[in-house]
RNA sequence: GCCCCUGUAGCUCAGAUGGACAGAGCGGCUGCCUUCUAAGCAGCGGGUCGCAGGUUCGAGUCCUGCCGGGGGCGCCA
């Protein structure tokens, strides 16, 4: 296995691999679908809680991190063979929709009659409303309580709301191409009727107090402005229950009812704190065990070039919709500009993978903990560590497949075999930094960071274009050494193919 | 006031479990297209890893303090 064992220095062993054994590893991968990795040893079922959008809005920008971030974890940790349950704990309940309904009640809304952008509309007439007519706020706190109660008129307009805002949301995941579907959507009003038993357990299990009139859980660990315990509330003064509930019951119900021994919450990193509270309750009332991993995947924020929250040039929010429509528009002119072979459906097409998978990599890339700069340039460029830049590699080497296949009929070439030999110090470091793969993947679930995929993939490609300027295939000096290239690229193309799979991005066959 | 995140080359960022001279892309300067897509490749220059202590044979990585940036801290979600 290796050629040389040497100490090299204090606390050092070299070990420098044998070309045969490398090679007999890219054979293996090469005749894998799976690229000869194994399932994790110890399998796990997660629930991943990722996107959840509002109701009644549009998706913007906000909700870009958490469905991309959280889509390529739940890719990826499915990949090595874990369980994995996606939740879109949508805002769907809560007093905001007492003041929509309410509006659409004495407006005349008629169902069936909206778009989502209409009920984006209608729903900030209702804040304003709310804000400047007591009455209409009195009408509005009436509808939260029919609407909780189950008041049948009150709830068939809910249902239209909803129903609306779910085509909005699935038109959107499948346009970013993320594994989001209606299944997968368990919104807040879901754990309406979990609420009550909820509290209730956490209180026959001692952890509630009232405080200023509030039901509190006041895990230990966490103190206020004053130095003071930090109470979660679980229940107002009012009697209504809030936000705080429904997560501790989501998390019961989850570990109860999903089955999940590993919980992951892929949210804004401002709330850190709300997040180790609620664990900390958890693990109080005995829902959590030892063993058990809750974990809050936080992200930071999306800036524009001046630094601050990324917004339109009017102030507004960035609408998703219309940040994939520049995101293609952008690419077909750059591939119109590269590459005027393509018919202009295959440019479209293109042009679509390169633009969706442009944004998804930008937001995968760097660490998800860090803000960053959202910059169309950059994303789009073609060099350095971008979605184009791995996509133009996985192209080229499709290429090759096709430009070799074109030969085959004149008997030049033979299908790719699977016999490697390692001559070049380019093909060493390409076969060297194939087998990588296996550990990045284990880390990338390890750590729930899905930028580890984008370093990796970076370097294989990096690697692969100095092999590629290097290493002829098609015209390489001997049938052997040709046979090898051509399976050196096949594994690249997969591992590229599969990479960015897993990061839930295209790789088109031409670019 | 307390707590969390963050500070690596001019710019944008990698550097898991502490390990060998700290890496990449962009920008700048040099070369390379009758040859598998030059949307590329090769090379040069560029860093007191915020500052100061400490632990260690060894610290960008761990601990403490300070400085700068961002965020959070009871009836919104």
């Amino acid at each position: 296995m290796c050629r040389t064992v040497e100490v090299a220095g204090p606390g050092f062993i070299n070990l420098t691999l044998e070309e045969a054994y490398l090679a007999s590893q890219i054979e293996h991968a090469a005749s894998d679908p799976r690229l000869d990795m194994p399932e994790a040893a110890q399998r796990h079922t997660f629930v991943v809680d990722y996107s959840a959008p509002n109701s009644a809005k549009e998706m913007h920008i906000g909700h870009l991190r958490s469905t991309v971030i959280g889509d390529a974890l739940a890719r990826t940790l499915g990949w090595l063979g874990h369980g994995v349950i996606r939740q879109n704990h949508i805002g769907d309940w809560g007093t905001q929709f007492g003041m929509l309904i309410e509006h659409l009640a004495t407006s005349g809304w008629r169902p069936g009659s909206s778009t989502i952008s209409d009920l984006n509309q209608l729903y900030q007439e209702a804040q304003a409303a709310f804000e400047s007519d007591p009455a209409f706020a009195e009408r509005a706190r009436r509808r939260v309580v029919a609407l909780q109660s189950g008041d049948p008129a009150t709830l068939a307009l809910w249902r239209e709301l909803i129903r609306e805002s779910e085509r909005h949301m699935e038109e959107v995941y499948s346009r970013l191409g993320v594994l989001l579907t209606r299944e997968d959507m368990r919104g807040e009003s879901f754990y309406n009727d979990l609420l009550e038993p909820t509290v209730e357990e956490l209180s026959s299990k001692g952890l509630l107090r009232i405080d200023d009139g509030a039901l509190c859980a006041f895990p230990p660990g966490f103190t206020g402005r004053d130095g003071t315990p930090l109470p979660m509330i679980v229940r107002k003064s009012d009697g209504g229950f809030n936000y705080n509930t429904t997560d501790l019951a989501a998390v019961r119900f989850r570990v109860r009812e999903l089955g999940a021994d590993r919980l992951v919450y892929v949210v804004d990193a401002r709330q850190a704190q709300h997040f180790a509270m609620l664990f900390a309750i958890a693990r109080q009332a005995g829902w959590l065990g030892e063993e058990f991993r809750a974990e809050h995947v936080a992200f930071g924020t999306i800036l524009g070039p001046d630094g601050r929250p990324f917004r339109t040039r009017a102030g507004g929010t960035v609408r998703l919709s219309e940040l994939l429509d520049e995101a293609a528009e952008r690419a077909a002119a750059i591939v119109a500009d590269k590459n005027p072979d393509l018919t202009p459906s295959q440019r479209a097409e293109v042009a679509r993978a390169v633009g969706i998978g442009a944004v998804k990599y930008a937001d995968l890339a760097n660490d998800r903990v860090k803000d960053y700069v959202f910059d169309w340039d950059r994303m789009l460029a073609m060099d350095g560590n971008t979605a184009p830049y791995l996509q133009y590699a996985h192209a080229r080497i499709r290429s090759i497949f096709r430009r070799g296949e074109e030969a085959l009929s004149d008997g030049i070439i033979r299908e790719p075999g699977q016999s490697v030999t390692l001559v070049e110090p380019a093909e060493r470091a390409l076969a060297l930094e194939l087998v990588g793969l296996a550990g990045v993947l284990n880390a990338t679930a390890d750590h729930l960071e899905p930028h580890r995929i984008c370093t990796y993939l970076f370097d294989l490609a990096s690697a692969f274009t100095t092999f590629y300027e290097c290493c002829p295939v098609l015209r390489a000096p001997s049938e052997e050494s040709r046979t090898s290239r051509l399976t050196l690229c096949e594994v690249t193309a997969q591992t590229l193919s599969v990479g960015l799979g897993l990061l839930g991005i295209e790789a088109p066959e031409r670019m």
